[in-house]
DNA sequence: TTCCAAACCTGACTTTTGTCATAGTATCCC
DNA sequence: GGGATACTATGACAAAAGTCAGGTTTGGAA
């Protein structure tokens, strides 16, 4: 982006705080803008029809949400919910729309970048459609180690609620608390009231693919 | 595009014929371009470790495959093979390229059509991971039937085998028949050979919300 | 046409996963 | 600090789905 452009989507940026827990869109939701994360994390997830959440992707700073739904000029598909205190910057669709239409290099890295989530998305449905309950959930803590890190006492950095957890691996609460439980037996992990630390990457590994 | 632009496009094309079960590109290989289908449909698909594929899109007449690849320059994420005799003209990455940098209204559609998919691969792990094979049986009997069409006779026009079907739906292929066989006792559909028609779409649709 | 391989189908069984019930534990708010 | 509320945990059971093993049918090639 030119300097010039920068300057102006920088005026029309507004910061907002969100507090854990709260919505910064939710599913069906007309979207005025895009939404860049300057600190937390969000969860994006879609309600189905049997009332469970699935969790789809989890954006943190410097991700954009609510791409999609602006350019396609549809409405939202997914909840962005922060699971963590957030902050946010909005950008107003008008300078979105504005920057697609004059600068050729923007939008190619917009379509870049779509075109590596879509491939995402497509791993997931391979994973999850192939892969047992027990090898999502390794998964899911590798994906968390690699993603968030770690904090200083070896925690993964990112706490999730146990349904969170689920919602990700797209399984019910009580299976992967199970799970949670047979792999602390098997000292794979280790946990603190709700945080999870990885003890055994090694053979998470390998359990992801199959052995 | 402009005038000009439809015929440097038009003049790079080439067009092959892919017979039934013949691949147009395979996961990994590096493409030079992209392809449009002409004639035909073709399985988008991934193997997955435990050696089943999982087929995560069927595209026919019009639709372009390798866009992703040749957009974010990296090697084919997904296998696309021929499930009935196609015709397809290939269009050279260049030319795509070419386009890209020069029309941003060429640049703005593409991007459209990506995020549409992404909504869709978002949609199809929602469905995977919440709804059960069987709901997930039904709703790809009707997704064939939106998408496809019936024949003269009311059956699917687009014939899959079992095993296809069963990757489409991500089960195992006894699985799949085994629903195909109670929904054929239940009445919600008919078979002929490996064709299947729906004979009760109401129940099918009420099948996939959960009833 | 005949044969063979591939695709289809079904039964019996096992494993995986979900559901319901219940109890303990943390956490938040007044 | 206490009580309500949400989250975590576990057992018992039921349902869903996968696997293995065997048949049968089908379609194509020699």
């Amino acid at each position: 982006m030119s300097k010039e452009e920068l300057k102006q989507v920088s005026d029309s940026k507004t910061t907002k705080t969100i507090k854990k827990g709260q919505p910064i869109f939710e599913e069906g939701e007309k979207l005025n803008g895009v939404y860049c994360v300057r600190n937390g994390v969000s969860k994006l997830s879609k309600l189905s029809a049997n009332g469970k959440d699935q969790i789809v992707k989890l954006a943190s700073k410097g991700e954009v949400l609510g791409q999609r739904s602006v350019v396609s000029e549809e409405s939202a598909n997914l909840s962005a919910i922060a699971v963590e205190d957030m902050e946010v910057c909005f950008i107003p669709k008008e300078s979105i729309n504005n920057t697609l239409q004059k600068n050729p290099n923007f939008t190619l890295e917009v379509l870049r970048h779509m075109a590596h989530d879509l491939k995402e998305a497509d791993d997931v449905i391979v994973n999850i459609s192939q892969k047992t309950v027990k090898q999502r959930m390794a998964e899911a803590f590798l994906y968390l180690q690699n993603n968030f890190g770690e904090d200083a006492d070896g925690f993964l950095a990112l706490t999730l609620s146990r349904e969170d957890i689920s919602n990700v691996v797209g399984t019910a609460t009580e299976s992967a608390i199970r799970i949670i439980s047979e792999f602390k037996k098997k000292g794979l992990i280790h946990t603190s009231g709700k945080k999870i630390g990885i003890k055994n990457q090694q053979k998470l590994l390998e359990m992801v693919e199959g052995f």
